[in-house]
DNA sequence: CTGAAAGCGCTAACAG
DNA sequence: CTGTTAGCGCTTTCAG
């Protein structure tokens, strides 16, 4: 039952042929007649011949491999971004070998090796939230594999074979803050995790500067540092809710979707209606934000365009002529203006729904 | 820059040692001298020497990798499972190559050729929803190399080096319906998605055999087919309150989250209080269930646990020593009460709350 | 159109 | 303790 899985050399055996013609033959090899590519092809049909990748990429010296590295491959956003990979991957011929380094840096070390090991052509990273030292990505990059980072970049890190995608933050903020001032909201808070990552410190950045743009004072009172999930947001907003009557806010821009759910629960609970007392938007377009009721208006991260285009920049970087642009790219992220900051039903300026 | 990756041959000519010293010292076998591993290893470091993967496998004839295969890489359930994979297989000192099938049976056999191509060891596997034709998975078998299923499995596809790993399902619905019940439910009603679909028939059936051993009535009306989405669970609530006033539902167990949390919202939408006018109670702990008011009491799958238990049984198909037990396992569910079908503060028998 | 020969980088007998 | 030899399965010159 177990057979030994049948080679290029059983099948020239077999054939009375020599391997090499065997393996032309299988590549569909121009000089190799059509009949004996007939009778080649129907014997490893009939052996179940599968090649032997680990040996053609040692020969070749290309494993047609890429590797993925990401802090996890749970939650909503890196499967996303990695399916986007695999996609993109699977169109140009690649496999795609997956790592997570549970946001520890020793184990992206580690795992970086792995992929190192396993000869993959290219390698595409978002890095672990404790990672300071960059030391094992310069080992990469000495060896000549391009690297793309994606979402967690480094910054300064750079290299004829390195790249960056991230998701303009900083623009989804700002078009979240004018879709809430275009609503007719005038007093905006804003919910913002550690300002020493980079996500929030754009996002909070682009809501700065949209208020101004606007002619809108900031006040440090709207501005809550909390923590980004539920219990965060309704703390959050429940300290928002005792300022004194004018000084409330009638919306809130939270830096995350689970905070802005908090936001909306503690609003429901005092009575407060959603949108037409306080507008909410969140950030990220997490599954639950078409479960909320009102629905959670919230700004799409494009997460599979991720995926895709840190492959097509790596093959740019694969192979230079391919090389369109800049090895920095930056993503626009879509607002999704929903039930919980659309006042009127129809917006000045339509914009997609979903 | 790109420096040729140095090789155990450059290490040796360096060194004046041969090849198999080098791969001997680097991996600390017995019989090198102390001092010579000493020197091997500094200069490997110095080179920042990485074993080629590639080679090595193809010349041990083991590959350290286990293939994936799964319907898709996003959503909530299997990202979760395949976590669990990977933790138990990096653990074993194994890496993981994954695929997906999207759900389509042509993806689903290329990719499982690409699995072989890559010499994989070991293939754990849930099924595309259209499979069903299983002559890809045959030759797997043919060639000697061990198969888990999990999740979605062939029935009937049985050997020596396949297994399969699922949720009883139907101990599952069986505990939900014995709680509510527990909870003074007296008119349960249920969601179901198609018969034809494992999951759903035997989460029915459970239901079924749930009322019956607490000698309550099956009645018909109050089993719902629906579409297993929040407009679906919408549906299927507004008929069941247009039921005369007696027969309308005191509780619905629904066979997913979403279908439940659209039940939640109409019976909100209609003024009933859940859980007392109706108790709801979902499947499969999705992440938006602790998000709803009130929360929303599910059954978890045990994700993670359904992933390290197919490495562990894959282990010992692969090394039959190993194997403990049978090779067709099933996991024990954990209903998850929260606040969507706790009535009583203290429930008869304690249960875990997450 | 086909074959012979060499070798990718590593490991594992076997011999000293 | 170390070296020699051979070969995993495949691809790719180079010859015919």
């Amino acid at each position: 039952m177990a057979n030994r899985r049948a080679s290029i050399t059983d099948l020239a055996k077999a054939l009375n042929l020599s391997a090499s013609t065997i393996s032309r033959a299988l590549s569909d090899h121009a000089d190799v007649s059509e009949a004996t590519k007939q009778r080649v092809r129907q014997l490893a049909e009939e052996l179940h011949y599968q090649p032997n990748q680990l040996a053609a990429a040692l020969r070749r010296g290309r494993s047609n491999t890429l590797g993925v590295l990401v802090p996890h491959i749970t939650g909503h956003f890196f499967p996303e971004v990695v399916n986007g990979i695999a996609v993109e991957a699977s169109k140009a011929g690649y496999n795609v070998m997956i790592f997570q380094s549970n946001e520890d840096v020793q184990q992206e070390k580690k795992n970086l090796e792995l992929l190192m090991n396993a000869q993959v052509e290219g390698i595409l990273v978002s890095l672990a939230n404790t990672t300071q030292d960059f030391a094992h990505f310069d080992a990469v990059r000495g060896q000549g594999v391009p690297l793309v980072f994606f979402d967690r970049v480094v910054e300064g890190f750079d290299g004829p074979n390195v790249g960056t995608v991230v998701l303009d933050d900083y623009q989804g903020a700002y078009q979240v803050v004018s879709h809430l001032i275009e609503q007719g909201c005038s007093r905006i808070a804003h919910f913002t995790g550690p300002l020493h990552l980079n996500i929030h410190r754009n996002r909070h950045q682009g809501y700065l500067d949209a208020l101004t743009a606007h002619g809108m004072p900031i006040e440090q009172e709207l501005i809550a540092f909390c923590e980004m999930n539920l219990k965060g947001g309704k703390q959050a907003m429940r300290s928002l809710l005792k300022l004194p009557a004018g000084q409330r806010p009638d919306a809130v821009f939270s830096s995350n979707d689970l905070a802005a759910v908090g936001a909306m629960q503690v609003a429901k609970e005092r009575r407060l209606r959603v949108p037409d007392d306080v507008a909410i938007v969140g950030f990220s377009n997490e599954v639950f934000t078409s479960l909320t009721e009102p629905m959670l208006s919230s700004v799409d991260q494009r997460c599979e365009r991720m995926g895709k285009t840190a492959v097509q920049l790596l093959q740019g970087l694969l192979d230079t002529r391919k090389l369109r642009g800049s090895r920095q790219i930056m993503l626009k992220p879509e607002l999704l203006v929903r039930e919980s900051s659309l006042r009127r039903p129809e917006p000045t300026k339509p914009r997609k729904k979903r």
